[in-house]
DNA sequence: TACAATTGCGACTTTATAAGTCGTATTTTG
DNA sequence: CAAAATACGACTTATAAAGTCGCAATTGTA
Protein backbone atom coordinates (compact mmCIF):
# COMPACT_ATOMS: atom_id res chain seq x y z
CA UNK A 1 0.00 0.00 0.00
CA UNK A 2 1.58 3.22 -1.04
CA UNK A 3 4.64 1.44 -1.44
CA UNK A 4 7.96 1.80 -3.52
CA UNK A 5 9.15 -1.33 -5.12
CA UNK A 6 12.11 -3.08 -3.79
CA UNK A 7 13.58 -2.34 -7.42
CA UNK A 8 13.00 1.45 -7.17
CA UNK A 9 14.99 1.34 -3.38
CA UNK A 10 17.56 -0.40 -5.33
CA UNK A 11 18.01 1.92 -7.97
CA UNK A 12 18.06 5.00 -5.71
CA UNK A 13 20.56 3.26 -3.73
CA UNK A 14 22.59 2.16 -6.98
CA UNK A 15 22.39 5.95 -7.85
CA UNK A 16 23.33 7.22 -5.08
CA UNK A 17 26.41 4.59 -4.53
CA UNK A 18 27.52 5.87 -8.42
CA UNK A 19 27.40 9.92 -7.49
CA UNK A 20 29.83 9.02 -4.62
CA UNK A 21 32.30 6.93 -6.38
CA UNK A 22 32.44 8.57 -9.53
CA UNK A 23 34.33 6.29 -11.38
CA UNK A 24 33.19 3.19 -13.31
CA UNK A 25 31.23 0.63 -10.87
CA UNK A 26 30.68 -2.80 -11.95
CA UNK A 27 27.17 -4.43 -11.09
CA UNK A 28 28.05 -6.80 -9.30
CA UNK A 29 30.28 -4.88 -7.13
CA UNK A 30 26.79 -2.76 -6.07
CA UNK A 31 24.91 -5.79 -5.69
CA UNK A 32 27.76 -7.24 -3.23
CA UNK A 33 27.82 -4.33 -1.43
CA UNK A 34 24.33 -3.64 -0.82
CA UNK A 35 23.38 -7.21 -0.53
CA UNK A 36 21.19 -7.02 -3.27
CA UNK A 37 20.48 -9.78 -5.86
CA UNK A 38 23.38 -9.87 -8.94
CA UNK A 39 20.83 -10.35 -11.55
CA UNK A 40 17.89 -7.73 -10.17
CA UNK A 41 20.39 -5.19 -10.01
CA UNK A 42 21.98 -6.15 -13.43
CA UNK A 43 18.62 -5.68 -14.47
CA UNK A 44 17.95 -1.86 -12.75
CA UNK A 45 21.03 -0.76 -13.80
CA UNK A 46 20.46 -1.49 -17.91
CA UNK A 47 16.91 -0.05 -17.40
CA UNK A 48 18.55 3.39 -15.77
CA UNK A 49 21.41 2.88 -19.40
CA UNK A 50 18.78 3.12 -21.32
CA UNK A 51 16.75 6.00 -19.69
CA UNK A 52 20.08 8.03 -20.01
CA UNK A 53 20.68 8.41 -16.06
CA UNK A 54 24.04 6.44 -16.08
CA UNK A 55 26.09 5.18 -18.84
CA UNK A 56 27.24 1.68 -19.26
CA UNK A 57 30.43 0.38 -20.87
CA UNK A 58 30.35 -2.81 -21.99
CA UNK A 59 33.19 -5.90 -21.78
CA UNK A 60 35.42 -6.33 -19.15
CA UNK A 61 37.02 -3.47 -17.49
CA UNK A 62 33.06 -2.19 -18.07
CA UNK A 63 30.50 -0.52 -15.69
CA UNK A 64 28.23 2.30 -15.38
CA UNK A 65 28.98 5.37 -14.03
CA UNK A 66 26.56 9.14 -13.60
CA UNK A 67 26.17 10.89 -16.36
CA UNK A 68 23.64 13.43 -15.03
CA UNK A 69 23.55 15.86 -12.37
CA UNK A 70 21.51 14.61 -9.88
CA UNK A 71 19.53 17.69 -9.22
CA UNK A 72 17.91 16.81 -12.45
CA UNK A 73 16.74 13.08 -11.43
CA UNK A 74 13.95 12.99 -9.56
CA UNK A 75 12.38 10.36 -7.83
CA UNK A 76 9.62 10.08 -9.93
CA UNK A 77 11.93 9.59 -12.96
CA UNK A 78 13.26 7.10 -11.62
CA UNK A 79 10.19 5.62 -10.18
CA UNK A 80 8.97 5.66 -13.71
CA UNK A 81 11.36 4.22 -15.10
CA UNK A 82 11.85 1.43 -12.86
CA UNK A 83 8.27 0.47 -12.36
CA UNK A 84 6.55 2.45 -15.35
CA UNK A 85 3.54 5.52 -14.65
CA UNK A 86 2.90 6.56 -11.41
CA UNK A 87 -0.46 5.12 -11.14
CA UNK A 88 -2.39 5.46 -7.66
CA UNK A 89 -5.66 3.53 -8.84
CA UNK A 90 -5.81 1.63 -12.18
CA UNK A 91 -9.23 3.34 -13.45
CA UNK A 92 -6.99 7.04 -13.87
CA UNK A 93 -5.50 6.22 -16.68
CA UNK A 94 -7.96 4.23 -18.19
CA UNK A 95 -6.20 1.27 -18.34
CA UNK A 96 -9.04 -0.89 -16.22
CA UNK A 97 -12.29 -1.75 -16.61
CA UNK A 98 -13.25 -1.50 -13.00
CA UNK A 99 -17.03 -2.68 -11.93
CA UNK A 100 -16.99 1.03 -10.60
CA UNK A 101 -17.11 2.19 -14.47
CA UNK A 102 -19.82 4.82 -15.06
CA UNK A 103 -20.85 5.18 -11.56
CA UNK A 104 -17.48 5.87 -9.71
CA UNK A 105 -17.51 8.99 -7.87
CA UNK A 106 -14.05 9.43 -7.36
CA UNK A 107 -12.27 9.11 -10.96
CA UNK A 108 -12.02 13.20 -11.33
CA UNK A 109 -10.89 13.45 -7.47
CA UNK A 110 -7.98 10.86 -7.65
CA UNK A 111 -6.72 11.74 -11.25
CA UNK A 112 -6.48 15.14 -9.91
CA UNK A 113 -4.38 13.92 -6.41
CA UNK A 114 -2.35 12.01 -8.66
CA UNK A 115 -1.33 14.44 -10.53
CA UNK A 116 -0.49 16.04 -6.95
CA UNK A 117 1.62 13.15 -6.48
CA UNK A 118 3.64 13.11 -9.54
CA UNK A 119 4.48 16.84 -9.06
CA UNK A 120 5.71 15.92 -5.18
CA UNK A 121 7.76 12.82 -6.40
CA UNK A 122 9.19 15.01 -9.20
CA UNK A 123 10.11 18.05 -6.56
CA UNK A 124 12.32 14.93 -4.80
CA UNK A 125 15.81 14.79 -6.60
CA UNK A 126 18.94 12.80 -5.80
CA UNK A 127 20.16 15.62 -4.30
CA UNK A 128 17.62 15.40 -1.48
CA UNK A 129 18.18 11.87 -1.15
CA UNK A 130 22.08 12.30 -0.60
CA UNK A 131 21.54 14.34 2.04
CA UNK B 1 3.61 0.14 -6.80
CA UNK B 2 2.08 3.55 -4.93
CA UNK B 3 -1.33 1.97 -5.51
CA UNK B 4 -3.75 2.99 -3.18
CA UNK B 5 -5.62 -0.02 -2.17
CA UNK B 6 -9.12 -0.77 -3.70
CA UNK B 7 -10.30 -0.79 0.18
CA UNK B 8 -9.51 2.65 0.58
CA UNK B 9 -11.36 3.37 -2.83
CA UNK B 10 -14.16 1.44 -1.33
CA UNK B 11 -13.88 3.72 1.30
CA UNK B 12 -13.77 6.81 -0.31
CA UNK B 13 -16.56 6.42 -2.44
CA UNK B 14 -18.67 5.64 0.64
CA UNK B 15 -17.80 8.36 2.79
CA UNK B 16 -18.52 10.60 -0.38
CA UNK B 17 -21.87 9.07 -0.89
CA UNK B 18 -22.99 9.23 3.05
CA UNK B 19 -22.21 12.34 2.89
CA UNK B 20 -24.23 13.25 0.12
CA UNK B 21 -26.78 11.42 1.59
CA UNK B 22 -26.56 12.59 5.35
CA UNK B 23 -29.43 10.20 6.13
CA UNK B 24 -28.82 6.55 7.30
CA UNK B 25 -27.46 4.07 4.56
CA UNK B 26 -27.28 0.35 4.61
CA UNK B 27 -24.04 -1.57 3.47
CA UNK B 28 -25.80 -3.41 1.49
CA UNK B 29 -27.45 -0.26 -0.23
CA UNK B 30 -23.74 1.40 -1.01
CA UNK B 31 -22.22 -1.90 -2.03
CA UNK B 32 -25.05 -2.40 -5.12
CA UNK B 33 -24.89 1.33 -6.06
CA UNK B 34 -21.08 1.00 -6.93
CA UNK B 35 -20.70 -2.39 -7.29
CA UNK B 36 -18.94 -3.11 -4.74
CA UNK B 37 -18.52 -6.73 -3.23
CA UNK B 38 -20.74 -6.91 -0.23
CA UNK B 39 -19.01 -8.49 2.02
CA UNK B 40 -15.76 -6.18 1.55
CA UNK B 41 -18.56 -2.95 1.80
CA UNK B 42 -19.50 -3.97 5.15
CA UNK B 43 -16.20 -4.70 6.17
CA UNK B 44 -14.51 -1.01 5.41
CA UNK B 45 -17.76 0.08 7.24
CA UNK B 46 -17.35 -1.42 10.38
CA UNK B 47 -13.69 0.06 10.21
CA UNK B 48 -14.72 3.41 9.68
CA UNK B 49 -17.03 2.94 12.11
CA UNK B 50 -14.96 1.70 14.80
CA UNK B 51 -12.22 4.70 13.86
CA UNK B 52 -15.52 7.29 14.91
CA UNK B 53 -15.60 8.27 10.77
CA UNK B 54 -19.00 7.19 10.87
CA UNK B 55 -21.45 5.67 13.21
CA UNK B 56 -23.33 2.70 12.64
CA UNK B 57 -27.01 1.65 14.04
CA UNK B 58 -27.43 -2.46 14.52
CA UNK B 59 -30.47 -4.34 14.13
CA UNK B 60 -32.97 -3.38 11.28
CA UNK B 61 -33.90 -0.26 10.21
CA UNK B 62 -29.99 -0.24 10.85
CA UNK B 63 -26.86 1.69 8.85
CA UNK B 64 -24.79 3.86 8.93
CA UNK B 65 -23.83 7.83 8.25
CA UNK B 66 -21.41 10.39 8.25
CA UNK B 67 -20.62 12.03 11.86
CA UNK B 68 -17.37 13.45 11.24
CA UNK B 69 -17.05 17.03 8.96
CA UNK B 70 -15.63 16.61 5.56
CA UNK B 71 -12.91 18.93 6.27
CA UNK B 72 -11.96 17.17 9.06
CA UNK B 73 -11.54 13.60 6.95
CA UNK B 74 -8.16 13.46 5.62
CA UNK B 75 -6.81 10.69 3.32
CA UNK B 76 -4.13 9.64 5.31
CA UNK B 77 -6.51 8.82 7.67
CA UNK B 78 -9.06 6.90 5.48
CA UNK B 79 -6.25 5.40 4.27
CA UNK B 80 -4.50 4.60 7.90
CA UNK B 81 -7.46 3.45 9.09
CA UNK B 82 -8.32 0.74 6.19
CA UNK B 83 -4.62 -0.72 5.47
CA UNK B 84 -2.62 0.67 8.50
CA UNK B 85 0.21 3.03 8.74
CA UNK B 86 1.68 4.39 5.19
CA UNK B 87 4.89 3.25 4.84
CA UNK B 88 6.46 3.43 1.57
CA UNK B 89 9.57 0.79 2.27
CA UNK B 90 9.45 -1.73 5.03
CA UNK B 91 12.58 -0.71 6.59
CA UNK B 92 11.54 3.03 7.80
CA UNK B 93 9.40 1.85 10.45
CA UNK B 94 11.95 -1.04 11.49
CA UNK B 95 9.54 -3.85 11.22
CA UNK B 96 11.58 -5.58 8.27
CA UNK B 97 14.96 -6.86 8.54
CA UNK B 98 15.98 -6.44 5.11
CA UNK B 99 19.55 -7.44 3.77
CA UNK B 100 20.71 -4.11 3.59
CA UNK B 101 20.92 -3.57 7.39
CA UNK B 102 23.39 -1.64 8.12
CA UNK B 103 25.08 -0.66 4.74
CA UNK B 104 21.65 0.72 3.53
CA UNK B 105 22.50 4.67 2.28
CA UNK B 106 18.63 5.64 1.63
CA UNK B 107 16.89 5.02 4.86
CA UNK B 108 17.60 8.23 6.36
CA UNK B 109 16.31 10.32 3.74
CA UNK B 110 13.53 8.18 2.54
CA UNK B 111 11.85 8.47 6.15
CA UNK B 112 12.15 11.68 5.94
CA UNK B 113 10.05 10.98 2.19
CA UNK B 114 8.01 9.40 3.97
CA UNK B 115 6.82 11.65 6.80
CA UNK B 116 6.39 14.72 3.59
CA UNK B 117 4.16 11.94 1.97
CA UNK B 118 2.18 11.59 5.10
CA UNK B 119 1.84 15.60 5.32
CA UNK B 120 0.58 14.97 1.80
CA UNK B 121 -2.52 13.06 2.11
CA UNK B 122 -2.76 14.52 5.26
CA UNK B 123 -3.65 17.52 3.53
CA UNK B 124 -5.72 16.19 1.12
CA UNK B 125 -9.51 15.93 2.69
CA UNK B 126 -13.11 14.75 1.65
CA UNK B 127 -14.04 18.47 0.80
CA UNK B 128 -11.49 17.86 -1.45
CA UNK B 129 -12.64 14.78 -2.95
CA UNK B 130 -15.80 16.17 -3.40
CA UNK B 131 -14.97 18.60 -5.78
C1' DT C 1 42.65 -15.86 -31.22
C1' DA C 2 40.94 -17.77 -27.10
C1' DC C 3 39.35 -16.63 -22.62
C1' DA C 4 37.60 -14.09 -18.85
C1' DA C 5 34.82 -10.37 -17.27
C1' DT C 6 31.48 -7.65 -18.03
C1' DT C 7 26.74 -5.75 -19.83
C1' DG C 8 22.12 -7.05 -22.24
C1' DC C 9 17.78 -9.52 -22.61
C1' DG C 10 13.92 -12.71 -22.04
C1' DA C 11 11.48 -16.51 -19.86
C1' DC C 12 10.46 -18.69 -15.86
C1' DT C 13 9.47 -19.77 -10.73
C1' DT C 14 8.56 -18.42 -6.20
C1' DT C 15 6.69 -15.60 -2.72
C1' DA C 16 3.89 -12.02 -0.76
C1' DT C 17 -0.03 -9.38 -0.63
C1' DA C 18 -4.33 -7.81 -2.15
C1' DA C 19 -9.01 -9.04 -2.97
C1' DG C 20 -12.82 -11.58 -2.35
C1' DT C 21 -15.80 -15.37 -0.14
C1' DC C 22 -18.08 -17.88 3.46
C1' DG C 23 -20.05 -18.94 7.89
C1' DT C 24 -21.87 -17.53 12.04
C1' DA C 25 -22.91 -14.46 15.90
C1' DT C 26 -25.14 -10.23 17.60
C1' DT C 27 -28.42 -6.44 17.70
C1' DT C 28 -32.81 -4.35 16.92
C1' DT C 29 -37.55 -3.62 14.93
C1' DG C 30 -42.20 -5.14 14.35
C1' DC D 1 -39.86 -15.10 17.14
C1' DA D 2 -38.67 -13.81 12.49
C1' DA D 3 -36.50 -10.54 9.48
C1' DA D 4 -33.00 -7.20 8.53
C1' DA D 5 -29.30 -5.21 9.59
C1' DT D 6 -24.26 -4.82 11.65
C1' DA D 7 -19.90 -7.48 13.60
C1' DC D 8 -16.14 -10.60 13.26
C1' DG D 9 -12.97 -14.20 11.94
C1' DA D 10 -11.25 -17.84 8.93
C1' DC D 11 -10.52 -19.23 4.50
C1' DT D 12 -9.62 -19.20 -0.71
C1' DT D 13 -8.35 -17.09 -4.95
C1' DA D 14 -6.16 -13.79 -7.93
C1' DT D 15 -2.54 -10.60 -8.94
C1' DA D 16 1.71 -8.53 -8.66
C1' DA D 17 6.27 -8.22 -6.81
C1' DA D 18 10.64 -10.40 -6.27
C1' DG D 19 13.95 -13.37 -7.48
C1' DT D 20 16.26 -17.06 -10.54
C1' DC D 21 18.12 -19.06 -14.67
C1' DG D 22 20.19 -19.38 -19.16
C1' DC D 23 22.36 -17.60 -22.94
C1' DA D 24 23.91 -13.81 -26.18
C1' DA D 25 26.91 -9.77 -27.12
C1' DT D 26 30.87 -6.86 -26.17
C1' DT D 27 35.57 -5.79 -24.94
C1' DG D 28 40.22 -6.05 -22.75
C1' DT D 29 44.24 -8.96 -22.26
C1' DA D 30 47.33 -12.85 -22.24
Amino acid sequence: MLKISRKVEYGIIALKYLHSQDSLCKSKEISKKFGIPPEVMAKILQGLAKAQFIQSIQGAKGGYKLVRCPAEISMKDVIEVIDGPIQIVDCVLGKDHCPQRGVCNIQGPLSNVQEKLCEFFGGITLVDLVR
